[in-house]
DNA sequence: CCTTCATTTCCATAAAATTTGAAATGTCCT
DNA sequence: AGGACATTTCAAATTTTATGGAAATGAAGG
């Protein structure tokens, strides 16, 4: 992962209302869940649960698929875990310590 | 962890600059390195560096230690991994996967 | 006590992010 | 085609964050 990408990644997540949405996501896994819904459960504005889910699906944290007349929105593992992997890398400047093993992430946990 | 400090740390992190910073003390482990040093090292005018500084402190991610006089700094391990934990807390659902699984990070290895 | 060195705080400015109502877009149904 | 529905885009105000020079603080040594 490029450090750019990682940095945009984590100024997506970095906001509390995208954090919700994320973790609204995660928890909800394959089904999703509909713009619309997601801007109830939150209590938010649709235009500014749209501008915060423009900003994650920009990061690649969330796909985004069209259901009729329904956009509906999904947490994308595999980003989330070449995220987590580059924050554990090289640690300790990689010579004591194992990063490697920092492997069971959410992709083979969850996909 | 609280989502607040969650976001704190994100955006502690959500910086080029900043991630460089933390990236650095990570793997600088142990011994950590001054102020001056890290400057230098990125290329940083003294007063960004300390912003900076004071961001990823206030998160909790690095650690202050005078040493006669500089100012050294540490990554620290535990909150980093607080942070992962949330990341990957409460998968799916909870149900189909094992998120507890997700234990061997950087506590354990760098500590 | 005075000087040097390391770092932070202060300040002003510039740049970026967040918020929302209103208007536009795209989809479905009849 | 026309209307209802779901969501996004636009625009403009507000708030937050980043930058870096200059001054202030704190520590060490003569």
């Amino acid at each position: 992962m490029q450090p750019g990408a990682v940095v945009t990644c984590l100024s997506a997540l970095a906001q509390e209302h995208r954090l919700a949405v994320f973790r609204l996501l995660v928890q909800s896994g394959e089904p999703g869940m509909a713009a619309g819904q997601i801007a109830e459960a939150l209590g938010l504005p649709n235009s500014s649960l749209s501008f915060h889910l423009a900003q994650l699906h920009r990061a690649g944290l969330i796909a985004q698929e069209r259901q009729s007349r329904s956009l509906i929105y999904r947490a994308d593992y595999s980003a989330m875990n070449a995220l987590l992997a580059y924050l554990t890398e090289n640690c300790c400047g990689g010579a004591p310590c194992a990063p490697a093993s920092v492997g069971a992430t959410m992709t083979e946990l969850c996909a």
